[in-house]
DNA sequence: GCCGTTTTCGGCCCGACTGTTTTCAGTCG
């Protein structure tokens, strides 16, 4: 897949052509053909070859040209052209909170900085707030974005900063005057990682609700105070992350709900819509001159447009627009319909809890039933299970399974994909574990064709049922391990084989555009907590939300069948596998 | 640079806030 790649250099090139200040409306369209190739669920390399590169959506004949070219030679003359021109460490400027296109232009221009460090030295030297249209404050910004930056307060984890945004949103609900309170932004929308929460209200007395929030005992600074939006910066964890509240009039609650979602680019296209209607949309409202003709709910805001209400998971301008327009939005699968776990750890390898313990929480967060899938045998560093302990775990599932009604457990095993691409139990034990999800963990470094030609061996063996984390990715730390995710989704598809949605927050591997790809094969996908710990089995709707992001609807996914069902499945999958 | 029941040029989403200004540019979401 050659699209992340194509999407950075198209990235790139939108913000070198933003601080040479080139037509705004080019840079977009860079912006907008780099998100529609990222958010591709085929190889662009594929559409090249098909020469389908431009019926998608903001590719022209020049742009269709310039993916070709990065195809073909692996970079871009453009981009090169402009790199000579302006030193690409500027665009490390653009990631300073506070510093935009025009002001790294003028600085670059004036004193040729190309450091932060020698930009950092301008500021506390005051030759900043010389350059026209800068001042002695612009100075004090850029030293505090400078510091931020530092601190690489980037995009968050969701699962790091959501349960955060919930506690001060039931904070303020409970001790100040809100009539309606919901997140926003792309928390609400469940992207996988999130740079500041958002926080919108309805209140007759705003000034009391704004003056409760700045005194949050979590807020470290106040950035803007005002009567309709205040910016903080609260803790999380070991640094901090901006958190807007917006307070706006009941009567603008849905418009202002739709417009603080987002994302920025559906937005643009439903306002665009709009437009075509002899509509405007704002925060505020939908008008017809000057008359407000919709606003109070998302649903009456989408209506007034001819659109049906789009879940907010789905509002990244990949295809939903076009969807809802021709009623084809998908059933998206809902959080309550998920009701088992497909992965978790127990005792028996490197897991904290007992087996009783994770039936209880099953029950607690009303799961009917968990695969227990711990490591086997030759993972040492996590505890694999040795083969004699494994019919232990066996034995005991099946006595606990006889006293439980409400919730059955699943013997598993997440067996090892070892480096020559066979698994870490033979076959007479495979075939006795109940459901067998195959990983890689080691020779992580490995080629791709290695990797690959691993993990499509395991998908082969007619004892495998699944892959847990397919990609290998770890959030913020690890980047996928070399692999051909295409390939890997036809042999699944071929043999009916499942691949995970891992719900550790730090994995969502699938994450939403890969599910997304896999879900349009008709791979079934199943989502697993990997919980280490007995309260990581809680993180199963971040889970939920992939799928949900990927377009999934019930069918598409494992854990809304009963026990019974997904017990059939497996046996299923293996009756036919022979 | 894309796009078209306003088809091949002239449009392209919208508003708030900040800081530097004296009417507005830049940044942000």
């Amino acid at each position: 897949m050659k699209n992340k790649e194509v999407a950075e250099i198209f990235n790139k090139v939108a913000a070198l052509l933003e601080i040479k200040g080139d037509n705004p409306y080019r840079i977009r369209a860079y912006q907008r053909a780099a998100q529609v190739i990222e958010a591709l669920t085929t190889d662009v390399e594929e559409l090249a070859k098909q020469g389908k590169l431009e019926r998608l959506p903001g590719i022209g004949p020049d742009l269709a040209s310039k993916i070709k070219e990065i195809l073909r030679t692996g970079t871009l003359s453009l981009y090169e052209e402009l790199k000579k021109e302006i030193p690409p460490v500027l665009l490390t400027f653009l990631e300073i909170p506070g510093l935009g296109p025009k002001k790294v232009k003028a600085i670059y221009e004036k004193f040729g900085i190309t450091s932060i460090e020698e930009l950092e030295k301008a500021c506390k030297e005051h030759k900043i707030a010389k350059l026209p249209g800068f001042g002695w404050k612009t100075e004090e910004n850029i030293l505090k974005g400078i510091k931020l930056f530092r601190e690489k307060i980037g995009r968050r984890p969701l699962g790091e900063i959501l349960p955060l945004a919930e506690k001060i949103t039931e904070i303020l609900k409970k001790e100040s005057p809100v009539e309606n309170i919901s997140i926003a932004g792309s928390i609400r929308r469940r992207r996988e990682t999130v740079k500041d929460i958002d926080v919108l209200i309805t209140s007759t007395e705003p000034e009391k609700v704004m003056k409760k929030v700045v005194e949050l005992p979590l807020v470290e600074e106040i950035i803007a105070f005002g009567e309709t939006k205040t910016s903080v910066r609260v803790k999380a964890g070991q640094s901090t992350i901006q958190m807007d509240i917006r307070v706006v009039e009941p009567d603008s609650w849905g418009a202002a709900l739709a417009y603080f979602t987002g994302s920025k680019a559906h937005n643009i296209r439903v306002r665009e819509l709009a437009l075509e209607k002899g509509l405007k949309i704002n925060e505020y409202g939908v008008f017809k001159g000057e008359t407000k003709i919709a606003g109070k709910t998302e649903k009456e805001v989408y209506a007034s447009i001819g659109l049906p209400f789009i879940p907010p998971e789905l509002r990244e301008d990949r295809g939903e627009i076009e969807a809802a327009l021709q009623g084809k939005l998908p059933k998206l699968v809902e959080y309550n319909e998920i009701i088992g776990d497909g992965h978790v750890h127990s005792k028996y390898s490197d897991g904290t809890a007992s087996l009783e313990e994770i039936m209880e929480k099953a029950e607690k967060l009303g799961l009917s039933w968990v695969a227990v899938c711990d490591h086997s045998q030759s993972l040492k560093v996590a505890g694999g299970v040795p083969v004699e302990d494994l019919f232990k775990k066996k034995r005991r599932i099946e006595e606990l399974n006889k006293r439980s009604s409400k919730v059955k457990l699943i013997f598993g095993a997440e067996v090892d994909i070892l480096s020559d691409g066979t698994l870490d139990y033979p076959d007479e034990v495979l075939k006795e574990i109940d459901f067998v999800i195959a990983a890689i963990h080691t020779g992580f470094q490995q080629s791709e064709e290695q990797i690959t030609n691993r993990i499509i061996s395991a998908l082969k063996h007619p004892l495998v049922h699944a892959v847990a984390h397919p990609t290998g990715r770890v959030i913020g730390e690890r980047d996928p391990y070399a692999v051909n995710l295409s390939k890997i989704l036809e042999v699944a598809a071929q043999y009916g084989k499942a691949l995970e949605i891992n719900a550790y927050y730090k994995r969502l591997d699938l994450n939403d555009v890969n599910a997304r790809a896999a879900k349009e094969k008709g791979i079934p996908l199943i989502i697993g907590t990997d919980a280490h710990f007995i309260d990581q089995m809680e993180y199963i709707h971040l889970g939920t939300a992939v799928a949900r992001r990927a377009w999934c609807e019930k069918k598409d996914i494992l854990n809304t069948l009963s026990y019974e069902e997904f017990m059939n499945w497996l046996k299923k999958l293996r009756a036919n596998s022979r």
